[in-house]
DNA sequence: GTCGTCCCTGAACAGATGTTTAGTGTACTG
DNA sequence: CAGTACACTAAACATCTGTTCAGGGACGAC
């Protein structure tokens, strides 16, 4: 309808081409990609259904675009490491999760399509899972070289349990929001969710069968 | 084609009507609800499409049944909760996970469906979770009173973590698999993720600061 | 026998699906 | 100016979707 064209010389990424991709995230995010028509995301994003198809080749090659971008986009909290010591020190930004919740705007759909990329099968969430893994196996490996973190026979369950039991909060978050009358991916229900991770991570949850003998088997 | 119709009257129920409840949950766990038609249901069941829709009245009818069968199933994991010090003592089936990976046969699509009842958001699957939580719950309650866990200020939590922890094995097994290199839902990987995690709920995994002053704090 | 009941099927229904085609309008290039 | 290039659309495409309809055939009841 209206001229929309000179957008393209404005941004090379402010255009509807962008439109569908970013209606095309939330709707895959929040209904999953078999759910969601080409009609309706076209509707979404204000444009004709043809144009989907013209723009991206196909449903799948709009699915697979969605996917490079969010996995891009994750990608990029692997950026800063920061300091070894600070993951400890400062409590906060132990997780992954506690780190996209607070870096990521509050409606963000970014967080349920990674739901989505993980529990899909397809891939590109793969692949992200095996970079994320490879960081957190690094990550806990410095940790203990540091003398921040324990050391354990098997590092590589370790940081892949560690992980997990971190994208397992956003994996289940509904259920556990459910469950717990909280939502622990709020910014309130994170923090006390980190704090029990914290403590277990440094105490432990079980008692140990006869402390006093083990410690002598230390030395 | 052939009469079938007097195994009616044999048992209650191996007809075609489970036939088809079986063949809809192995599609389901494999490719989710909405991924898979009515048609092809009625082609792995053996069956024409029309006779799936005679006898749950709608795709939906199905899944819904699908769902109550697959819940009443696990459910039974919930029924034998032994004794409570056998949890810790003996080092198997301390995880929901472990215990359904050993009672279940190996090609069973149920721990499949589990992950889509978990994760697709419908109501039978968030009433399951919830169930599980406060067995879960009351679990590490009774571990605590038996002196067999710390105990700890925030319990809900606690109790939450472990069982998101555990399901967390169970939901990313696919790219687990795929990063670990072995299938930690497997009996042999198994064995090695309950390995590390006992080790963690036992050990902690980070070094706690400075013990001294912090128990001089506490007081 | 005839009736009703139940399991089951082939064929058809309207609607939604992904995709293609032909074409319009705008903008940059020569 | 004509010409190419590209964003964009309306309409139609064949196919698949869930569902309905009319009926066939086997069973027990009367």
């Amino acid at each position: 309808m209206f001229s929309v064209l000179n957008m393209r010389s404005v941004s090379g990424d402010l255009t509807a081409k962008a439109g569908i991709r970013n209606a095309a995230l939330g709707l895959f995010a929040e209904r999953g990609h078999s759910a969601v028509s080409v009609r309706q995301i076209a509707e979404a994003a204000g444009v004709s259904p043809a144009l989907v198809l013209h723009h991206f080749g196909s449903k799948d090659g709009l699915r697979e675009a969605v996917d490079r971008y969010a996995a891009a986009q994750f990608d990029a909290f692997l950026q800063a490491p920061e300091e070894v010591g600070d993951v400890l020190t400062s409590g906060s930004n132990a997780s992954m999760a506690e780190l996209i919740a607070k870096v990521l705007p509050p409606g963000s759909p970014l967080p349920a399509y990674l739901r989505r990329l993980l529990l899909e099968g397809d891939p590109a969430g793969r692949e992200l899972f095996r970079r994320w893994y490879e960081v957190s196996r690094a990550l806990v490996e410095r940790l203990i070289a540091a003398g921040f973190a324990k050391p354990t026979e098997d590092l590589q369950v370790r940081a892949a349990f560690m992980l997990t039991a971190d994208l397992a909060l956003l994996v289940l978050r509904e259920p556990l929001t459910d469950a717990l009358g909280f939502d622990p991916v709020s910014p309130d229900g994170l923090s006390r969710w980190a704090a029990e991770v914290t403590r277990i991570y440094r105490e432990g949850a079980f008692v140990v069968p006869d402390e006093t003998t083990d410690r002598s088997a230390d030395r």
